[in-house]
DNA sequence: AATGAATGAGAATTCATTCAT
DNA sequence: AATGAATGAATTCTCATTCAT
């Protein structure tokens, strides 16, 4: 679970929340640019076209607005899974195939639009950093997530094991998805592979407990 | 290939190499603690008991330590993948399951005493950063090493999807690596779920080709 | 001409114009003390009892600050040069006397108020220097303004010998500034021998053309 | 005068000449490229192909090296004016021109054949600094010998005005010699003119004091 | 609320000089 | 004597954050 941010002031007025928005999009693309250490506060404000004080009015820190996007995104995100995920509930019994597109196909909706951000949270930064804990909590919240769907499916799988599972399939799509779309090109074939890994892992899983070869 | 780093001054005395060696080993230390970009050279100069300026005398910026740890990370890795591969290519016909304990597990090896390097390196850091463009180095030469090995195994494979498969593969070790010894405390069953990701996707390809189910 | 210098920041408050002046009077006092390359950035700002960042704010490096003396200092020359020109250029039939009297007694005037600047343009410093490269625009400068009065005095004189010639007469008075008062100390009757010199050359020049002795 | 540099010893063997004079060579080149504040001493004993320890043998200090170039150039202008000037002296009676054309004529062929040392010299540097201190000695030898030559010649002039105008015919020479042959290329228009400064300042001299025109 | 000027600790790097081998 | 490794004070410049206007 993202904790709460410090914001210093939640802006009551209109005009408070579009000049929060529009740091909160400078930051997403200079993070996305030069990455979250190599980012200055100034260079937020300027792409902003806010003076630097009135950044510091809205975020207490730099760490502050890392966790403020995260949780926008996580927003975002969530609205995604809430889709996805239900969906992917509703055919408990659909074959192993279709839930995997059910699931993937939106997130790599998402990374197409917003590959910036999701990348910098993927790419996780200094160790025990700022970006690392913000990711944490985002990772956190998506296991779960599919934790749930996946513990509807089978059952009979044991906590522990199914969490490490879904884990390493999140691990396995967070590594391939820059490769799906390097510099922004989509590359189709990459995604191929990505859904391959994925099927393939998931149904030596089932194949095992199942007794299948 | 990484390039080789421009060093300085080449030591001719034993002292020298023994400073240089210590300086390296602080320098990994660090880098594996706080990341390359938050560690300062002067951290690494005390951490390897020397002064600021003996560091300077063999490195010409930061950069350069990065680089030369990486060329001597590249010879220990080469030296394990030597024998790695050539087991593996002995091999041709073995089954799956030894081919990937042959080559994940000398790997592994590795990673359990050099953890923090190979992260460093499989973490990659800012986009287009120093990090990035050595870690390059180190991954399109193990690309290289592995492709031949499949090349040699599945010769009806084209180059192209040969490639991109091998990488894949790559990446997904690479993801995983982290999770197999957290906080270096070792997680077999992480190994093992990491072995059945490389399995399940290699099988996977091969019953493609082969019209296998 | 001096190219004007990439101000960092413009600054838009009359507190920011205040420190603006404060640090490039420091720089010129620190200048003159210990000269451009001893200089360190750190003394200017301690001098205009600001912390260093404030000086970074104005200007992007050492460098800046010179090109902004020299603008600077060049403005207030110009001053003088457009009185001192434009009453020479109106007493094109005067004798020599008084032609030199107007230009150089100005000259003077300003180096005894602004001798450390001066000095230091005019000392040059390490070839290809920054020092040497802000002098040059100065001195072309002042170089292109004198050769136009001597032109309209004495059109009948090729244009490339008289530009060396008024080179040469800069040069005299370049070198020979620094002895009209040494240590702050007017000496007059180095300046009785200035004028003598240039006087004299500039005799020598027209008898020489007009066939006299 | 100039005082004696403070060797640290004074070598006794051939080969210690020959190191000595291989530093003093290297920093002579090393000096003119860069200037003496920004000529390092590793740079000279690389280009002298010494050990810096070495240097450190001879010269206690990077200015010890100055002041033996100083000495060392000394040694070969004193030659030099001492044939030019005993010349001259000779020509007790000579007419202006030639006595000009003596003295002068030497000093240009050392510039042109040790240019940089004696720019370095002539350019004085930081106030106060090292280089000035040493120019200083150089200086002072050099115009107490001019000044014997022209008290010979001209008994009626008053010791300091004598004094200062040697002085500031010296001072025009330092300040043209450089313009003589920019870049190494020789510029014999610019000698005609430095000739006549010289000999139209010192015809104006000895007209007043003898009442001509 | 907004602005942007000010701050200063801290980072990378250089280089004259010393000293162990 | 010679070598070159070691030293560390000093320098330039950055940037997160505060605060006066």
């Amino acid at each position: 679970m993202v904790e709460h941010v410090p914001l210093r002031r939640i802006p009551r007025q209109a005009r408070g929340q579009r000049r929060m928005d529009a740091i909160l999009d400078a930051a997403e693309r200079v993070f996305a640019e030069v990455g979250y250490e190599a980012a200055t506060t100034n260079a937020i404000a300027a792409r902003a076209g806010t003076a630097i004080g009135s950044l510091y009015q809205y975020f207490s820190n730099k760490e502050a607005i890392l966790r403020a996007l995260a949780d926008r995104f996580l927003d975002q995100l969530r609205g995604v899974l809430d889709v996805a995920l239900d969906d992917a509930a509703a055919l408990a019994d659909a074959p192993l195939e279709s839930l995997v597109d059910r699931i993937l196909d939106p997130v790599l909706a998402v990374r197409a639009a917003r590959a910036g951000i999701l990348d910098l949270y993927f790419r996780a930064g200094r160790p025990g950093g700022e970006v690392a804990q913000a990711a944490h909590g985002l990772i956190d919240e998506i296991v779960a997530r599919l934790d749930a769907i996946v513990a509807a499916r089978e059952p009979w799988l044991d906590r522990e094991p199914r969490r490490l599972r879904v884990r390493i399939v999140l691990e396995v799509v967070r590594a391939l998805l820059p490769l799906t779309a390097p510099g922004g090109v989509p590359r189709p074939e990459v995604i191929a592979e990505l859904k391959r890994v994925v099927r393939a892992y998931m149904a030596a899983i089932r194949d095992e407990v199942t007794g299948n070869p």
